[in-house]
DNA sequence: ACCACAAGTTACTTTATGTAACTAACTTTA
DNA sequence: TAAAGTTAGTTACATAAAGTAACTTGTGGT
């Protein structure tokens, strides 16, 4: 891979947004917390990829896990302060999307 | 792929800018026209996903290429109205990896 | 003991991305 | 006139990421 000369800020941001489901993941959390089943519906995405896109984002601090010991289990995923501060982002996007699509 | 209630807008729009390298070449065209090589050079990204992203954005009418027949040949790249909409939101995530990384 | 359930994980296939060498068309240099 | 340089790509091949479906784990109920 090449250098570059791109804010390495900007290219991590870019490289977790660029990537597939993440900011349709974060969009499912805007409203509140969602469980894993909840949000594996609402997208057409894999258990096998929410998963490991789930783990990435909490181990970017942007979505926090938590596991409720009911039978059975339950797991909440919810927004961080990091995470809930690209709502604007999102909404910008969506707003996007509803005017030139 | 399953189905799911996502606004199909939205979905296209995600599709788009979830894609590996669209947002930052976005970003590279938003101060004004850009030669294949300028934008080769900014980013690090290769010349045949760079060709092949250049199509899709101008597929999907995001951005404008232009030959001028000099010798050797020159190309430039812009961006649309569609494409200069999402200055917002480049500049959101901007703003949110400076805050926030 | 057997089934149900949520939340994953595993094994395997297909698609996307990375890398480097190559091409087309024309000009300048030797 | 042949070789070399220029931009804007393209091609062929290797590796990494994503899609699919079946399987696992822990627990409680019948």
């Amino acid at each position: 891979m090449k250098e570059t000369l791109l804010c390495p800020r900007l290219a991590k941001a870019m490289e977790l947004l660029g990537k597939r489901w993440t900011a349709l993941i974060i969009f499912q959390l805007i409203d509140g917390a969602k469980r894993f089943n909840e949000i594996e519906s609402s997208l057409p995405i894999s258990g096998r990829l929410l998963s490991e896109r789930l783990k990435e984002l909490e181990k970017e601090g942007l979505v926090e896990r938590t596991v409720f010991s009911e039978v059975p289990v339950r797991v909440e995923y919810n927004l961080t302060d990091k995470g809930y501060a690209l709502k604007d982002v999102i909404d910008g996007i969506e707003s996007w999307s509803k005017e030139w699509f």
